[in-house]
DNA sequence: CGGAATCCGACAGGATACTG
DNA sequence: CAGTATCCTGTCGGATTCCG
């Protein structure tokens, strides 16, 4: 998965590849959900949503996010700091199909483990 | 990109990551999207379809799906073997919401790709 | 033709320590 | 609090070779 192409290198003009070299990754989908939780969203709660992501990754992916305009970072001159990250209008059009993919997955997750069992066993 | 994972080990139930686990790879999208082209494909006319893929992960692909119940596999008994694949109801099930992911980066890819622009320049 | 097996490099991503 | 900076490892996946 890399996401550091900014184009698929073969098949620039492909939506399939272009998009999976984005949102492909360990983390990027699962920030998108959680920030649609709540209009705003601090860091720190950010990563108690998401448990087992390390500080490094959730930096890192929301810094790519940022980067292709779905997720907006607002930084307060405080102290201590305070970050506040939020869905763009762009990354909005996008959860529909996110939760397209999650309500399949959640009518068919259960059928594909007991598939996954019987390939196993067979 | 954990796919030998049956169930995510901290979350089980999540759908996003159990999802994620399963199409989230390199190839899988890819190769479902590929073989939604037509009712039925042999082995090496997947792989001409999706030039830059290596027999191996082909087949390492098609055998997690397989496992998934997304593709049916169907081998002749015949010399030179054949070898036919299709997708499963399942995964026809599950054409739309990757449909739906494609039209949204036909209708968005453009834009980030300037707004990737800018960032690195700003 | 449609694989399986092996070797191997690259890089995603985790752990840890430090900072404004 | 919200990061950076290193270091280090697991694994993903490419190249090659061999097989029914």
């Amino acid at each position: 998965m890399a996401k550091i192409e900014i184009k698929d290198a073969l098949f620039p003009d492909c939506p399939i590849r272009n998009i999976l070299s984005r949102i492909g990754d360990k983390w990027s989908l699962l920030v998108l959900y959680t920030l649609s939780g709540s209009s705003v969203m601090r860091f720190n709660v950010l990563q108690k949503n998401i448990p087992d992501i390390s500080q490094k990754m959730l930096t890192v992916t929301l810094r790519a996010l940022e980067e292709d305009g779905l997720v907006k970072r607002v930084i307060y001159a405080e102290v201590p700091p305070r970050v506040e990250y939020s869905l763009t209008d762009r990354a909005k059009s996008l959860l529909p199909c996110i939760d397209s993919l999650i309500a399949w997955a959640g009518e068919n997750m259960a059928a594909i483990l007991s598939d996954r069992m019987r390939s196993k066993v067979g």
